[in-house]
RNA sequence: UGACCCGUGGUGUAACUGGCAACACGUCUGUUUUUGGUACAGAAGAGUCCAGGUUCGAGCCCUGGCGGGUCAACCA
């Protein structure tokens, strides 16, 4: 596919012509191993890796782990997992920014040799109040002009372990009246004796991530940088760092574009972390989590996401980007893709009076219509069957279609059937339908050249799989649930955002579905085998429902 | 009362070094159809935040406003 041109790659193309880099292109994805991908990131995914494939070069994955206290093995784990999902490969370039903490380390001396970064004694409230506001400069720490010889011995005795977290830090020695807040001596080391899911307990200081990721970028040889617009700040200082390590021409250089915001959803990752750790959502992979394996739990395709990331385009504007796009993503896939399948969320029997009781057909069901080399499958037929209770009133209204006393349709595949009695029990709800069918039409076409203005979907009562269906709608009902200054976005939870039908029926070809496997289920829409299947109860989630223009034209 | 960034149909993006605004989604109409799906055909919808300026000509350049975002974690 031929990637929609942005921003990036017109300023990619006028380094490669200004020469810059020895025209090299490399990118590089850096999450922090703190939480699991989202849509989000796999926007940034498809930029990064999807930048070298354009221009003819490598993407990195490097893992951003300088805050020990909130990263995890797991969260490695389930981002490599995802990354490769979606389509991706950094190959032997996998990198941590723990690679890099014994340079780092060592940079920090030069710094401190050099004069240009001492230690401070101050607690962080002091730091912090020195540090001035964006609109009134700061004032510089009485240890600001001490020794190199002092800062050193600090500095080592720091990483000794001598001292108690937060008693000293050490610092950039930069400009305390710069607007820019982020070159007021910026922290660039602190004491953390925490456990570190790479390097045990080596360490008791560790980098801050301005200390660390431009330097990463340098050492790795990357050539464009590409973060998020809340970067854009930093980028003064990503580059100060790179000045003192620049020795020949070649210079890793920041870009900032917007991340992606999606109406009805929370995309941070502390907010993602909350809804899985007080119980929201059953976990991250929760299909109605925005995350990447709750994407692919849910149905999604990584063709589809992809195809997402390069309609909605990059730019610095930041905005926000309808669901339904994403939703329309996927059904454009699966449409071309799924095997079709009838199933029956809410049935309703209905009994063949003039079908004889003992026979059993075989139809010829065509597997997708969008793609016959799928080819076709033999569904069953019998006297008794099953119809979506939706395809059925009693007294319809001028423009429903569908099924009703005296009415004639057709069974997808089957025949013609007529409704001849409607049963209903002592409550007045209909329990059952009776109807005949015309044995001329069988397939589906009546030799006369009858019209019928429907075709239903339908199981045979006997040969159905009984199987539990979980319909999924949006988390949030507010358009922004994290854009609201007084209330919290959880006050926005959807109740109704999960679903279960357990007792729907599903023709028996979906026998030998796996987990991850999709479907359409005739004019309802995608589904897919959720992992929480057993073998005598199939577990199907719904993806996104099919277009219904039937469902739009009622809410008028 | 600082610095930096952003401002094109409802939404998201285009418009190469200035040449009377294009595409996708959505919306609405029809056609086809053994999925009220898909496909196809067509329509409506912005004069590019505002005001000046440069120019034969500006969404693109300049100036000044206005609006929005980001930045004051020993987070990333």
């Amino acid at each position: 596919m031929q990637l929609k041109s942005n921003f990036i790659h017109l300023q990619i193309d006028e380094d490669l012509k200004l020469g810059k880099n020895n025209n090299r292109v490399h990118t590089r994805f850096p999450p922090e191993p703190n939480g699991y991908l989202h849509i989000g990131h796999a926007k940034s995914i498809c930029l990064n890796f999807g930048i070298a494939n354009k221009f003819g070069g490598k993407c990195n994955l490097r893992f951003d782990d300088t805050n020990p206290s909130k990263e995890e093995t797991e969260y490695v784990e389930s981002i490599m997992e995802d990354i490769h999902w979606l389509g991706f490969d950094w190959e032997d370039r996998l990198f941590y920014a723990s690679d890099y903490f014994e340079k780092l380390h060592e940079f920090a001396i030069q710094l401190i040799r050099n004069g240009k970064a001492y230690v401070d004694d101050q607690d962080a409230e002091t730091i912090s109040s020195q540090k001035g506001t964006p609109t009134r400069s700061g004032i510089e720490s009485p240890f600001r002009n001490r020794s190199a010889e002092e800062n050193l011995d600090l500095f080592n005795r720091m990483t000794a372990g001598e001292f108690d977290e937060g008693s000293y830090v050490l610092r950039a020695k930069i400009d305390m009246s710069s607007p820019n807040m982020h070159m007021r001596d910026p922290i660039i080391y602190r004491i953390m004796k925490a456990h570190h899911h790479r390097t045990g307990n080596k360490w008791v200081v560790y980098p801050m991530y301005d200390f660390a990721h431009g330097q990463s970028d340098f050492w790795e040889g990357i050539t464009h940088s590409i973060c998020t617009l809340e970067f854009e700040v930093h980028r003064p200082l990503y580059d100060w760092f790179v000045d003192q390590l620049q020795e020949t021409e070649y210079r890793p250089r920041q870009i900032e574009f917007a991340r992606l915001n999606l109406t009805y959803t929370v995309m941070s990752k502390r907010k993602l972390l909350e809804l899985v750790k007080d119980g929201h959502v059953k976990g991250w992979d929760d299909p109605r989590m925005p995350t990447v394996s709750g994407l692919r739990r849910r149905g999604f395709t990584p063709e589809s996401i992809r195809n997402f990331a390069d309609r909605i385009g990059v730019t610095k504007v930041d905005g926000m980007i309808d669901v339904s796009l994403l939703e329309y993503s996927v059904r454009e896939h699966l449409n071309k893709t799924a095997q079709r399948v009838m199933g029956v969320l809410n049935p309703l029997k209905v009994v063949i009076t003039n079908y004889p009781e003992d026979k059993t057909e075989e139809l010829d069901a065509i597997n997708n219509p969008e793609d016959l080399e799928m080819g076709t499958r033999k569904v069953p037929f019998s006297r008794e069957i099953y119809i979506e209770r939706d395809d059925f009133m009693e007294d319809p209204p001028r423009k429903f279609f569908r099924l009703g006393p005296g009415r004639e349709v057709r069974l997808r595949y089957a025949y013609f059937v007529t409704c001849t009695d409607v049963i209903k029990n002592n409550e007045g709800e209909i329990t059952e339908l009776h109807c005949t069918h015309d044995p001329a039409s069988k397939g589906g076409n009546s030799p006369d050249g009858r019209k019928v203005k429907a075709t239903l979907h339908w199981v045979s009562a006997k040969h159905a799989i009984k199987s539990e269906v979980r319909l999924y709608d949006r988390l949030f009902n507010d358009e922004n649930p994290d854009g609201h200054k007084d209330v919290d976005f959880k006050e926005f939870m959807n109740p109704e955002s999960l679903k279960i039908l357990p007792d729907c029926y599903l023709e028996p070809f979906i026998k030998n579905a796996k987990p991850l496997d999709h479907f359409q289920f005739e004019r309802l829409g995608y589904f897919n085998l959720d992992s929480d299947s057993a073998k005598e109860k199939p577990v199907f989630n719904r993806t996104v429902p099919l277009r219904d223009s039937w469902a739009k034209a009622q809410k008028k």
